[in-house]
RNA sequence: GCCCCCGUAGCUCAGGUGGAUAGAGCAUCGGUUUCCUAAACCGCAGGCCGCAGGUUCAAAUCCUGCCGGGGGUACCA
């Protein structure tokens, strides 16, 4: 946690207060004194409205124990507390007031200001980095689309969600592996192969590659319907394909090829970057020495015919390592890349952005890891439990139905691009038609949106897909904070002057200004809040609330009317107000780049 | 059946470890541009926070039950 320097002085003078005035109380609870800083730290809050303070004390909890009425406490302790404030500092920073139960508390603002735009001035991107990570390898799993089929939204928050996760604990020091781990492996082979050879053939298949796995796919599932008979083909498929047959291999590798080609496009257009790409097949000669670990450990037995291991949660099933027919499971595979990783990088924490479908087969695979090295009686440090988090996240609907690849009911990940961008296009020539790098432009807002769709609600939210909303580039949406950003650089281009130097922070006096210096100074707190619940979604909420701040700011009105514009023929207010134009543009920037979208600098 | 998640304005969502009159955006209606990019800003309107109890000085938030929706529930991933 990046600590604010504000709450701190307060809740160390709020200490001294406290113990002061209600010294001779036995302020105990339990073993622990309620009066230390850490305490009142932590028990800091934001008021409903800003206009009331930066942060504020509810005393409340306290009336009992100290047989006084709330409203008492408040105003007995800030005036200690502000006494106390104006004792320790030459120039005081912080205020305290009174109000009902609580203990509002105001921050000087060039105190403020000066520090904050002056650091965000000098350390520009690099303003809310912080080194908590330092030494720390965090490895997060994201995207993992399947293999022979296509790019639909489907996988589109995975792939988001993963990719700002690992562009946000990059930012706190953290030594990040970011892992694309591609379902290449499993039964839906045996089914794609069966499909090709009942109904496919090479030209098709080479015509429109993935829309022709897409068919096949569905006619299996169709076909499957109606005879029994080709699910049993399809396992004995995928069993041919593990036992490494030749002309299965090949078959399999040729399907590899187009979705890999497919895929790569998409993040390409998308902007989305790995460390690394390994698939299930990877582990495929990885697993043996995982079941036979778990057996010797004693942790195995048969059933139904099936190698399992029993856990002792009884809301889970058993976990299946080996099907009837000897096959691999999908849990089997993860089992080997957890220990893989483990000891390839003996990790501080390991995430995994997958969805909420699939918590059970998590809570199955951590249990059975958690098994094992209970049984191996390792140390703790030589122990991955604890350290693996399933990062979930919920379903995307569409136009609230759900889609079913097996149906072929989905939505192409290209086609909402592709919308999105002509969108794009048509605003650019109704708005900004002059505009130099017309086509770059179009692809940053498009992709923006769409990207934005799945970072505007919190994680384990459901989300639906609605064209509507999408294709809406107005309100709280990605090309609202690219066009603030735009509207930043714009500013930035139209100063003349220079920037840097004494500023004179004074004048920075509008409730509005004022407002967006707070928010900035709230950012690196923001960013250690999106790592601490692993969620973007507090990114986006932020740079929502900034941007909103600064628009009000550039269209506050004076006492006639007239656009208060941040330029004018006042040189010492214009390098004020470009200076914290300057500070917006960079942290929306900084902001932009940790949700993975672009910043344009004209729109 | 059992387990997990969810239920806030017409729609989509905010409301960290309970706190001060429940907030945004979209849509509707009205206003703002002799233009520092109106993809913006301002305003009107819109709510028994699913229902019923309980804990508390204080509950949208915590506990219990019910109703409604979604997901999972061994040989798919």
């Amino acid at each position: 946690m990046t600590k604010d320097k504000f709450k701190i002085q307060f809740a160390e003078a709020a200490e001294a207060a406290f113990k002061e005035i209600y010294g001779d109380i036995d302020r105990t609870e339990g073993d622990h004194d309620i009066f230390t800083r850490d305490k009142i730290y932590d028990g800091l809050e934001t008021p409903k409205d800003p206009k009331m303070g930066r942060f504020a004390f509810p005393v409340f909890k306290y009336a009992k124990l100290l047989k006084t009425k709330p409203q008492e406490i408040a105003t007995k302790t800030a005036d200690a507390i502000n006494t106390y404030l104006d004792r320790q500092q030459r120039t005081p920073l912080l205020r305290c007031e009174a109000v009902g139960g609580f203990l509002n508390v105001k921050t000087d603002f060039n105190t403020l200001a000066r520090e904050t735009l002056g650091a965000i001035l000098s350390q520009k991107e690099k303003f809310g980095s912080a080194d908590i990570g330092r030494n720390r390898k965090l490895l997060v799993e994201y995207s993992s689309p399947n293999i022979a089929k296509p790019f639909g939204i489907g996988h589109l928050r995975s792939t988001v969600i993963g990719n700002s996760l690992r562009r946000i604990f990059k930012k706190l020091g953290y030594d990040v592996v970011g892992i694309n781990y591609p379902g290449d492996w499993g039964t839906q082979f045996g089914k794609m192969i069966v499909a090709y050879h009942n109904w496919g053939n090479k030209d098709t298949l080479e015509k429109d590659p993935v829309k022709n796995l897409l068919e096949l796919y569905v006619r299996f599932h169709d076909e499957a319907e109606k005879d029994d008979s080709l699910n049993e083909a399809a396992r004995q498929a995928f069993r041919k394909l593990e036992e490494g047959d030749p002309e299965t291999v090949n078959l399999w590798e040729k399907f590899k090829t187009i979705s890999n080609e497919e895929f790569n496009l998409a993040y390409g257009t998308l902007g989305v970057e790995f460390d690394e790409v390994v698939g299930e097949s990877f582990y495929n000669d990885k697993m043996d020495s995982v079941v036979a670990r778990l057996e010797k450990a004693g942790l195995t037995r048969i059933s139904r015919g099936a190698l399992v291991v029993e856990l002792d949660d009884p809301n889970l099933p058993p976990c299946l390592l080996k099907k009837t027919d000897g096959a691999t499971l999908y849990v089997t595979r993860d089992l080997a890349g957890l220990i893989y990783r483990w000891e390839k990088y003996h990790f501080k924490e390991s995430l995994y952005v997958v969805g909420t479908a699939q918590s059970d087969y998590f809570k199955q695979a951590l249990q059975v890891i958690d098994k094992l090295e209970t049984a191996e009686n390792l140390p703790p440090e030589q122990r991955m439990t604890g350290r693996v988090r399933h990062i979930e996240f919920g379903w995307v609907k569409f136009e609230g139905t759900s889609m079913s690849t097996r149906r072929g009911k989905l939505v192409f990940l290209k086609d909402v691009i592709d919308q999105a961008m002509a969108l794009a296009r048509e605003k650019i020539k109704e708005k900004n038609p002059d505009l130099k790098d017309f086509e770059k432009t179009a692809r940053m807002i498009g992709v923006g949106a769409v990207m934005f769709s799945q970072l505007s609600v919190r994680r384990q939210k459901d989300i639906n897909f609605i064209w509507n909303e999408v294709l809406n580039f107005e309100g709280e949406t990605g090309p609202y904070l690219q066009y603030t950003h735009a509207r930043l650089c714009s500013l930035l281009r139209n100063y003349e002057g220079d920037i840097g130097g004494e500023v004179d922070y004074t004048l920075l006096d509008r409730e509005e200004e004022q407002r967006v210096v707070e928010l900035l100074a709230d950012f690196p707190e923001t960013v250690t809040d999106a790592a601490r619940v692993y969620d973007p979604y507090m990114v986006t909420a932020y740079l929502l609330k900034l941007s909103a701040a600064f628009n009000k700011v550039y269209q506050r009105k004076d006492e006639n009317g007239r656009i208060d514009k941040i330029i004018s023929d006042d040189r010492e207010l214009s390098k004020a107000r470009v200076s914290l134009v300057r500070a917006v543009q960079t942290v929306v920037k900084e902001g932009l780049y940790l949700l993975g979208l672009e910043a344009p600098e004209e729109m």
